[in-house]
This record gives C-alpha cells, sequence and structure tokens, in this order.
DNA sequence: TTTCATGCAAATGATTTGCATAGTC
DNA sequence: GACTATGCAAATCATTTGCATGAAA
C-alpha cells in the first residue's frame, strides 16, 4: 500500500507538499536528512517551510512510511519501501552502502543469550573505512 | 598511564576543574552525558562552567583518555580505563548494560568479507528492550 | 464548513565560541 | 611572566512549537 493511500486511510490530508516529499523519498532511494529533503523541495517549488517537512516527516515515521535513524548529530530518514536493512558510512569520504539487514543475526543471538537483552538493530548506521578510502591512507 | 599523567605531558594544565572531572568520570563506572557530567561537578563544587565541561572533555577525548559516543539526540562519554564495550541501553526504561566489545566480531568480518568495509564498532549503543521491560509488556 | 495543514517567527536545548580575566607551570 | 584555562554571555544549529491563515475533504 503506497504512503498517499496509507495518510487518506488515517484521515490526513494528501496535500502538495506531502506528495512532495513523498516523491523525494521515494525517488533518493537511499537516505537523506531533513535538510537534504527540504532542499530537494526547495529545488522543485518555493515557498514551502522547514517545519513543513519535519511535521511532515514525523507524520511519515508514525505512519510507518519511513525509518528515522541517527547518522552522527542528525537524523536521517528513508523510505520504508526499501525493506530493512543497514547502512555502512565510510568515515573519510562519507560514501554510504546499503547493508542487509540480516548480517546482526549472530549479534541479536548473542545479547539475547548473554544479557537477556533483545536488541532492536533497526536501520544501524555504522561507521567505517570503505575499500576506496582504506586504500588511500 | 593516568588521564592526569598524560594531560601534563602533552602540555596541558591539570586544573581542579579537570581534577574534578577525571574523578567523575572515574568513579561513575558507566557511561555520562555533559550534562550529567556538569551537575556531578556543580554537586561538588559551585561555579564550574558548562563551557569547561565541554572544552574539557573534547580535549580527553583527543587525548584518548576518554570515549564518546552518541545516544538518541546527544552524546555520552566514558573512560578509556574500563576498555572498549557497547551499551545495551533499554528503549523503556533507560537501563542501561555494558556488553563485551567482540560480540561484533561475526559482523566485523561478514561486513569486510560482503562489501569491503572496515567496520569501526567502537562503543556502540544498541537500543532494545531489556529482560526486566520485556516481562511486563 | 469543518478539520487538518502550512508558513512564519519565535522558542528550545545541546553544544560551541569570543573575549577578558584568572590560574598553572 | 608566558601561556593556558576558565567563566560568562552570546552565537550556532537542528529541531520544535504557537498561532493565524489557507487549503483539502
Amino acid at each position: 500500500m503506497s504512503c498517499a493511500t496509507t495518510l487518506k486511510e488515517k484521515g490526513f490530508k494528501l496535500t502538495p507538499q506531502r506528495r512532495l516529499i513523498l516523491d523525494i523519498i521515494h525517488d533518493s532511494g537511499g537516505h537523506l536528512t531533513a535538510e537534504e529533503i527540504l532542499d530537494n523541495v526547495q529545488a522543485k517549488v518555493t515557498g514551502v517551510n522547514k517545519s513543513t517537512v519535519y511535521r511532515t516527516m514525523e507524520l511519515l515515521e508514525e505512519l510507518g512510511c519511513v525509518f528515522k535513524s541517527e547518522l552522527g548529530d542528525r537524523f536521517i530518514y528513508h523510505h520504508a519501501e526499501e525493506g530493512h536493512h543497514h547502512h555502512l558510512v565510510c568515515r573519510t569520504c562519507g560514501k554510504s552502502i546499503d547493508c542487509e539487514e540480516d548480517i546482526f543475526l549472530p549479534v541479536k543471538r548473542a545479547v539475547n543469550e548473554n544479557y537477556s537483552f533483545r536488541a532492536d538493530f533497526k536501520h544501524v548506521v555504522i561507521s567505517g573505512l570503505c575499500a576506496n578510502c582504506r586504500g588511500k591512507s
């Protein structure tokens, strides 16, 4: 079911601003910060306010249309349609590689057995060094 | 080598404020936010400024005396003497459990093999549900 | 025409910074 | 005495909020 449909079903309105934002996160493929979303929106139409972007992202997160995770000192969003995955972000060049969801299965098992802790591991941002930057240093 | 010694060796001064902050992060065992450090400092002496705390923590991080990691929308610090470990933080009660460093070894191997990515995994904050809160819900 | 959404501007809250003064070595 | 560290207040910067207006159903 599309995000637009979800919005309407729950009694929220499908405004032009929300359409735009939905398009952008859908097309981006990867993840975006609120500021990047705002920039992309404003590249298409002027006059859209940052509050609208933040409020829309909050709503979309509540509806399960996007996922929010932390990257450094800010938050990033990505479309739920892409499914669950993680991000390998290079600390040198900043490039982000999508990483399959199951990579944390051994860790989930281990913390469950050793600490009785049910770890979430949803859309984790993993910092490190990509192959390219590894070669250069 | 103690943090105090490291400070002096690198030409930095061992002021009363820095002594206090070092004591607090040493005694705390776990991790602390800058604000918590400030509160603890001010419980002992009045007149210490938050800038001093932030600047001291920045310095101690550069010297390798403390580690900084992100927890939600803020940063936490802990003493390097405790060695590397991770944090299991319950999303319901907020309790933090220290978790052994090697828990991420399988993931490090996997992302290295599959993505040629060298993951850091230093002082990761793992969100989830602790045994206690799991029972209640 | 009712309710929800937007734009604007101002508030928030953690962290940072400029600068004059005070303290350490 | 030289140079670093501190306190204070003000600046940043991402994010949030109050409120009057505007638009979707």
